[in-house]
DNA sequence: AAGGATTTTGAAAGCACTTTCATTTTATCC
DNA sequence: GGATAAAATGAAAGTGCTTTCAAAATCCTT
């Protein structure tokens, strides 16, 4: 006979062959209960295994911390990268690490409307997504420590990183190598609920080109879904135009990948044909010898936790805003 | 009229003129309340200070809605496309996702000690890790309904794949493709606490080359630690042997790009004068135009987490042991 | 514009206990 | 022995919240 409920008070009562009252009574003032029914109910606790209180139960969830990682369902790597450097912090403290993962506007509405009053959280890591000042301010009357990873709010700590200048550094090193003809594929199906740093490394890429006085020609600049196989497409439209570009910056590892795909099936040798430059660093980079931008992903998640559980520790101290350095590693490909 | 009651939802429910039903509602399942409904109830939430009672919450909650996973730290990205499927089969449901990552053995045991008791999760899924017979039964004891993936135990659920079968279904297309000399490249550190099914891939492969009298000289068969460079290194002291293989079979598809890499340096053409083929089908290998071995990585993730729900909806279900079928996916590489 | 499907909503019935209050038992006293 | 106070007990009404179920409102189709 499997006892797969755990025994209430209403068990209790039926074994001792008492009220609910009465073992209720028995639990808050057993000096109002007749001695030997008190015994008749212990016995029945003791061998029923009754945990009194449901409150315990409550007060068990609250017995180790919680930390929330609100994050896009992760089809990008790179976000699975910075969970990895959350979680590397966590599990070294004694936190749970609770993932909730957003796969529309709305749906990340929800989760701001009901994490701060149930999620029962003792903080909260945002990840590359964007937050209303009206959440940011019930996030803090709910007094809930938060730290956002690549979207900054004043009022909150944040890991970011310098996209414009990733961008930049993509172009001068493109320059510096000597390109004139440079291209730029990013990724476009930016869902609504989520933050575009794509068009940020644009704007830094543009800004060199125009500064070294070097056309981008409109068809240059091309944007496909993040899919391996409309990247690989777009990049060999790119690569069969009549005057192709000699070098590509893509604005994502993944989305570099698919530009050496391309150039692998024209026959287009990489790097002397054409150069790629990504941007991420993501794990892959290295095995395809990828020269990229490198933003260290799971240092951004370690970091944002670390600044979190001070957070926590010490709630008197301020917000930081870090912006953690981008690097280029030069690999094969550039 | 001061009302030094601390509110309840029934006082928000008043104030912002809806009943307690959609209250509740909106703070467990925002998504089933009409928006302009939601920001009444939020508005009159946040000038009431409503916070909803931990105690009672836990009393009408007959269950915690909490799901957890304990997993091998995610260095391995065939980890986390497990943990994509069962995060996706798990948003829709409105659980919340538990994670804990083991490290080590010990680790690992100390999570079997203390899950069961203050964990208060409805159900758990176990990845890629073994777990002895008194663990399963302390779970057992304590109602926990659990699920397996990639280790199979009689008394739970489990979602397994056939390693074995893998490792022939490589073998074989090799051989049919003409290759006499196969060399097998597998990963070594295995963790203590961690099973190794790369072994079971080998024991298939040796299997079928035995099958077809195909000699496998104890120095193709070959294991290096997982990581980027050490694969390369072995897969290129393979390819420097005075009789290199013409086709290599590697157990993962991480360390099947390692010997591509390898290749690439020594100017070898994949797949003219080596074959290789990989194992996992993970997203990159599509990128890779790689041959390879799928398990449907997502998909055992999904399945596990539906297994598991309809185990905490019906108790008396039987355990189910499921086999997930292997494909061999047919690309660039062999 | 009708008809069906879907989404939103609320009334009411739990949940595991506590408390109130009425009832029964027992002890006490003359 | 009967009246009375005290002690022991239980029925039932809360507690703050969730959930089921059915009605109402809204959205599509044709």
């Amino acid at each position: 006979m499997a006892t797969n409920k755990t025994p209430t008070i209403y068990d209790v009562a039926q074994r001792a062959g008492v009220s609910i009252t009465t073992v209720s009574r028995m639990l808050n003032a057993p000096d109002k209960v007749g001695a030997e029914t008190r015994d008749r109910i212990l016995a029945a606790i003791d061998e029923l295994g009754f945990v009194p209180k449901a409150e315990a139960r409550a007060r068990a969830l609250r017995q180790t911390g919680r930390i929330g990682v609100i994050t896009p369902f992760f089809t990008a790597p790179s976000f699975v990268q910075r969970l990895r450097g959350i979680a590397a912090a966590l599990t070294k403290e004694n936190y749970e690490l609770v993932i909730y993962t957003v796969e529309s506007a709305s749906h990340l509405e929800n989760y701001f409307a009901s994490i701060p009053l149930t999620g029962n959280l003792d903080g909260l890591v945002i990840m590359s997504l964007p937050i209303s000042d009206a959440n940011v301010r019930r996030l803090e009357s709910h007094n809930i420590p938060t730290v956002l990873i690549e979207y900054p709010h004043s009022a909150l700590s944040c890991v970011e990183i310098d996209d414009v200048a990733g961008g930049r550094l993509a172009a001068e090193y493109l320059i510096h190598k000597g390109h004139r003809r440079i291209a730029f594929l990013g990724d476009t199906d930016l869902p609504e609920y989520a933050i575009h740093p794509v068009s940020q490394r644009l704007v830094g890429f543009r800004q060199v080109l125009a500064e070294a006085k070097i056309e981008l020609p409109e068809n240059f600049v091309r944007l496909a879904p993040y899919t391996q196989e409309q990247t690989r497409q777009v990049a060999a439209e790119l690569l069969n135009l009549p005057q192709p570009p000699t070098a590509i910056f893509a604005a994502t590892d993944f989305q570099a990948l698919g530009v050496l795909k391309a150039a692998r099936q024209l026959n287009i040798r990489v790097p002397e044909q054409l150069a790629v430059v990504g941007f991420d660093d993501l794990d892959m980079a290295e095995y395809a010898d990828l020269t990229t931008i490198r933003q260290h992903l799971d240092e951004s998640g370690r970091l944002a936790v670390e600044i979190l559980l001070s957070r926590i520790a010490d709630p008197s101290r301020p917000a930081q805003q870090i912006h953690l350095p981008l690097t280029l590693v030069e690999r094969e490909t550039a």
